[in-house]
DNA sequence: TTGTCTGCAAACACTTTGCACTTTT
DNA sequence: AAAAGTGCAAAGTGTTTGCAGACAA
């Protein structure tokens, strides 16, 4: 799955996701062992949307000594999420995760045909989302829009032959 | 699971959702049988967000003979999706599916405490998706819009005592 | 040293499939 | 009678867990 548009650039932030993924374990007497360290230090350094077995595959290939097991990849990435560095969603029955912290609150358009994601940014939507969390008595704590459907290239040709998907 | 707020009412349609899935079976050479019914029957009867294994249970207390096996509630699930009767969605991980035939597009306020759904329309929501595929040239077929939070209940139990859920 | 983490294998929940039999058409 | 559907049991997915040994603090 690949990230298309205008991929959004990392936005100032104090420390880095190693660091702050350290300080994340720390403050709860959780360790620093050299598995989640290769986990953070390859998801920080892959920008695109993966899910757990891609992630997985990705550190068997990776030269000797980075490895990390399934249920250690599983483990890690969900304390990615719960430190802040790391978004989940599913997808077309996919789980899969993004990157959080420093980067800007975003949302998605989703190529139903071949999957690709294209970023948005929008004040609008998060405005939004507040005025009708309020009108409700909603504590709004996040969103997430998804609009389907099919990207500019998928679109094309599509218009020659014509397929069922499922969106 | 419940759904508060608004129930929103069925819209004027031609055919009541048994006629239209009768239509789109027989329309591809499939046959009405009685589970089929059966399931059609129980899910237009109730209007809230469910999943296979619920809906499963529910047939399984009514009286006897209103029955159908796992893989059929799977199979037949799947058909009323194509068939335009429900709309399937993933939330905290468990697969639900809401009625679409018949029923205003709309979005959703989902309470991660005690996982109540709010509905909520809104032209606003739909026109700036419109607008945003348009600038990038995606031809979008519809969008889903979850906004995540503590629903007024949960908001007010949750001040007195704190606890750490997942989003 | 102490307590957490890892990896293995097994368990898991949910969903799908192969196949003989039943039912609709 | 022919074709499609059903239910059972079994196989799949993707993800989680129990536990003994490995390792950070």
């Amino acid at each position: 799955m690949a990230v298309a548009g205008f991929p959004l650039g990392r936005v100032d932030t104090a420390m880095t996701p190693q660091e702050r993924f350290e300080e994340f374990l720390q403050a709860r007497g959780k360790r620093i062992t050299r598995q989640r360290q290769v986990i953070v230090d390859h998801v920080s350094s892959h920008h695109e949307h993966f899910d757990a077995e891609q992630l997985l595959d990705d550190l068997r290939k990776t030269p000797d000594g980075a490895k990390a097991s399934r249920p250690t990849v599983y483990r890690t990435l969900a304390e990615m999420v719960a430190a802040g560095l790391l978004k989940e969603m599913v997808l077309g029955g996919r789980r899969v995760y993004e990157h959080d912290y420093g980067y800007p609150q975003h949302d998605h358009l989703h190529c139903t045909s071949c999957q690709k994601l294209i970023e948005f940014t929008s004040d609008e939507v998060s405005q939004f989302c507040a005025a009708v969390a309020a009108k409700h008595r909603f504590r709004a704590q996040g969103h997430r829009l998804i609009v389907s459907g099919l990207c500019a290239d998928c679109c094309r040709n599509r218009s020659a032959s014509r397929h069922q998907d499922r969106v």
